[in-house]
DNA sequence: TGAACATATTGACAATTATCAATATATAGT
DNA sequence: ACTATATATTGATAATTGTCAATATGTTCA
């Protein structure tokens, strides 16, 4: 799923791919997740955001942290690591720009 | 509502309202009904698409589609006027730009 | 091995959502 | 006034969602 979804110019991600991509982004604490993770990769050198961050950037619990990093893990728009203890978060950004594309060629 | 949104640079919007506006375009119907509108828009000549032919586009009931509307109404994503017994549905372009240009400075 | 910490999963609950059938409202034409 | 048509609203239902506390898993370090 999240190969067929890199690989494709935007007109050609299926409708429901880039509709579940809105919905990862339709609540505020995860959009607020994504933009946290996007300043990371500006310029394309950041290395993750820890997910013990996430915590204090959104003010939710633990668990409700980790449910909105399994849905933006499961819509492709990011990817982990894991680093001894730590799991690292970043923006993909392809699917980042798939969606920012999918809009463009709306009109 | 609407006025604050449309009237602001991307950078000014609460994440709340940008959340909202992924929310209405997160459902594969009402992406399909906005794409629609979309292309009505191309060349800002358009004058709606009347909500008759909604049903047809998404093959669903004429009170879904009435619900859906309601929705894309509320985010501030489409205008509606009454012709007649018709409605015409159009995108808001500057809400839509607002959107697009969202998601450029994100990264 | 045991303690401490980061993360994931489970269970529970209230709230929201997507959908349709049925009904109501409004408009146009006869 | 009556009929036909377009749209909105209501009521109902099944499914999904956002949240947290509690628990489980996994990793590091002493």
């Amino acid at each position: 799923m999240l190969l067929t979804l890199e690989s494709k110019a935007p007109e050609f991600v299926a409708l429901e791919t880039v509709a579940s991509v809105f919905k990862a982004l339709s609540d505020p604490a995860r959009l607020k997740i994504v933009l946290h993770l996007a300043s990371d990769a500006v310029g394309c050198c950041g290395d993750g955001i820890c997910g013990c961050d996430l915590e204090e950037v959104t003010g939710l619990s633990q668990s409700t942290v980790s449910h909105h990093m399994k849905s933006l893990l499961s819509a492709g728009l990011v990817q982990a690591q894991k680093r001894g203890k730590w799991m690292y978060y970043s923006l993909d950004i392809r699917v980042f720009r798939m969606v920012q594309g999918y809009l463009e060629g709306c009109c």
